[in-house]
DNA sequence: CAGAATCCCCGCAGATACTG
DNA sequence: CAGTATCTGCGGGGATTCTG
């Protein structure tokens, strides 16, 4: 049993559920990756994430301290996202589970299994 | 680019979370492991989960087959459910972030840091 | 440009009842 | 026991507008 945050877990796979389960929060850490993004170069990678959802997403994982926020004060405005060194460790996982998806497809269709799997090129 | 049962991915990441992003997949898989469980032992594993959405997220999982569903003909019923070996193929990964979420409260918390991170036992 | 605020719909998911 | 079926609500999340 595991307390966090007034909640309390069963198993530490609900708490890392609740940090990186959200909607849309595992596609947005893998989409920064190494990278630092403007919040426009995030909605550009992003195209099905509403700029509603991608700013609720991206609070829920700065307040976890996954992601880094720098605001740039000045007209206009200028905000900077990028992963903190406990979203980088994910990382790894993530591309782990991106690979994995790759070889459930070319299971099921060995016949055209000629995907990527990248996600961090400017 | 990626197509897969109609529908395109721009990143095997989504297809992933398509697979396993489900509001209760990773947790299902996650505890159903290397065991064979009845339906109404997951339940108990999984008392935060309704058996609606229990049955439901089974159903999805299964169609994506990484669970196994064995269906004892008999009165009562008696329904096992368990990993194929696709799904098996996912418990490293699994592991790997329950670490992980192990680890990131230890990092703030480093005082009552005495948790313990299973899914599988009798 | 990066968001906050507002409105509002619909579908997720809970509760309950029923069945083989 | 392991589900389906039905009804219902409420809030997640979309679309749009406004602001510093």
């Amino acid at each position: 049993m595991i307390k966090f945050k007034n909640t309390e877990y069963q198993c530490s796979m609900e708490l890392t559920l609740d940090l990186i389960g959200g909607k849309w929060k595992a596609l947005i850490l893998w989409y920064l990756g190494e990278n630092t993004l403007r919040f426009s170069e995030l909605r550009k990678a992003l195209p099905k994430v509403t700029q509603k959802m991608l700013t609720q997403q991206l609070r829920e994982l700065e307040e976890s301290g996954l992601v880094k926020r720098f605001i740039y004060t000045q007209i206009p405005p200028k905000v900077e996202y990028s992963l903190t060194e406990a979203g980088k460790s994910l990382l790894p996982i993530l591309a782990t589970l991106c690979q994995w998806g790759l070889n459930y497809i070319s299971q099921l269709e060995p016949s055209t299994s000629k995907h990527s799997c990248q996600a961090s090129e400017q």
